[in-house]
DNA sequence: GTGAAAGCGCTAACAT
DNA sequence: ATGTTAGCGCTTTCAC
């Protein structure tokens, strides 16, 4: 049985009021009644019962986390982050993962209600709008990597037109201007949006080339473009894992990367990115950042700011590596 | 202000204590009275107040995971394998990852015992054996996927021998026998224990080739085993990445897999092995399992029963695909 | 069959 | 400066 306030109170041979009230340096007291106390406590090894504490204020000092991300790729990232925005608050995270099942999710978010967390964080694998998980909730809800179809709420979700745009002025300022685009499927709104972001900068070389999120696609999506486009300088690819499919077919047409044919991959996905040859330049989504975003707008409506909603995007970031260096000079 | 159980007693019009009965199925009472607080309850949406429960109980119905893998291959199957466990008994997870920092991990295990979980699951990215995080602390511990150098802990890993031995076996049932190995840094346990495996079967042809856990080193050290062993047979790597990087360097010597020489890998790291050419026969650790096994301990040991102590093995499964596909007759 | 009351561990108002 | 008390929401005994 862990200790408890009274066996501290007697331990220093005070009541517990006075032991309370030196535990949480409150009111006025003599001096050596306070390290009396404290003394007391720490020799006991005491640790205020958060239930009890809770059940006064009325807190929990809990948020939920439900993730439809059983990979993980992205929701673990976007859990850090939120992570270190509240872990600062003292704020603990039930993590429960739906498997991707609405039933299962259905059930974690009561389990959460019922246990009194003061917000709770909707988390995916991807940014296809998804139903929510209801209004009228009784505690602020944000989406996070997702996005709810409901404009009342909030989502945030990574820049991927920004990306895009990102993706393609590097590549106009290291000196190609004929650039590619292989990527996912067109029904993914990430795939347009981060095609978006490069017709805004530049007109594509070729079709984009809408695909799937698999490797297999780059190397076939590479040999189509090299058909069509043969004196193309750049690919810009909707993800890492994409690019290297197109960096493989590259290297077995004798395409130089980056002299010949320099490369842009998306996600920052690093096992791939870093194992590509060359290593790739990549997209990030700032997947931390978007974390963090949200577990600060909910600390935010806990204290009473008003609920935002719509849809917020956090900025890329643009990684460099060997994949986009400056072609040789001949 | 949620509903509380007074206000469906004031609504059902009895007291709180024959709400209380009524909601818990407990004690005797008329029919229609209990009909008529259930009725009120959910009418009110009334959930019962976890916080409260937990004080007069003296449990919280939490465990904590505490996961030092912020990249969560390994942490994200081993918890949702716990959560399948714990979430039948109505036991949520309080999820923190550490970043490899001792501090923040104590930091952690403090905020958790102060939460008072009913017990500790502690996760990592490999099975080397690692600081504990104390004895006698007030409640079970168990560490899955990764090992507690203390022989009092119970730590719960994967059958590293037993998935390399399944490897050799399997390739020996396919037809060869001429087995290069190349595998992580030998001074994990884990690809001692893999190497160690595949001894057991049979005399591996030329030295075991320790390196790196990267694609990059499988490449060399496919090179480096075609010169000793021109005609080898098959090859067991220590990881799917390095595996990747095996078959790589196959193909551009000319080797076909599975044909000339056949491959396994280990983890089923699924976005390697299927993207591997040709897709990759390896073996699968059950993280889930392991979760599994560490959850229903602690359930053990918070019922009462006496709490284990050691290295528990899971056993790792055999994922065949192409890479090993029985050899065509010439 | 139902209600009243005590108490889980803690804090805050009030009393001494 | 310290002690006493009420009460957070709930369950459980014990009267009625």
């Amino acid at each position: 049985m862990p200790t408890t306030i009274k066996d501290v109170a007697a331990a220093a041979g005070v009541s517990v009021g006075t032991a309370s009230k030196a535990l949480n340096g409150l009111g006025r007291m003599r001096e050596d009644t306070r390290a009396r106390v404290l003394a007391a406590a720490r020799q006991l090894g005491f640790r205020p019962n958060p239930l009890a504490q809770g059940l006064l204020a009325g807190r929990t000092f809990t948020v939920g986390l439900v993730s439809s991300d059983s990979f993980g790729r992205f929701s673990i990232p976007v859990m850090l982050g939120a992570e270190d925005a509240l872990g600062a608050g003292q704020i603990s995270v039930f993590m429960c993962d739906t498997r991707d099942d609405p039933i299962r999710e259905r059930h974690y978010i009561e389990r959460l209600l019922a246990r009194r967390v003061e917000g709770i964080i909707v988390t995916g694998r991807r940014t296809e709008p998804r139903a929510g998980i209801g209004q009228n909730l009784p505690v602020p809800v944000v989406y996070a990597m997702t996005q709810s179809v409901d404009e009342r709420d909030l989502s945030i979700i990574p820049d991927d037109r920004g990306g895009g745009e990102q993706a393609a002025r590097h590549l106009l300022a290291t000196g190609r201007e004929k650039i590619g685009h292989i990527t996912g499927p067109e029904r993914f709104q990430a795939a347009r949006l981060r095609a978006q972001g490069l017709r805004d900068v530049v007109e594509p070389a070729g079709e984009v080339l809408f695909g799937e999120w698999s490797e297999e696609w780059g190397r076939q999506g590479a040999d189509i473009l090299l058909r069509a486009v043969p004196d193309v300088e750049a690919i810009f690819c909707g993800s890492d894992q994409i690019a290297r499919g197109v960096a493989e077919t590259l290297r077995e047409r004798g395409r130089r990367v980056p002299d010949d044919v320099a490369l842009v991959g998306f996600d920052n996905w690093e096992p791939m990115a870093l194992a590509c040859r060359p290593p790739l330049t990549t997209i990030d989504m700032s997947l931390g950042d978007i974390g963090r975003m949200a577990a600060e707008h909910l600390l935010n409506v806990m204290a009473g700011q008003p609920a935002e909603s719509g849809v917020r995007t956090v900025p890329a970031g643009l990684v460099i590596r060997e994949s986009t260096r400056v072609a040789q000079l001949p």
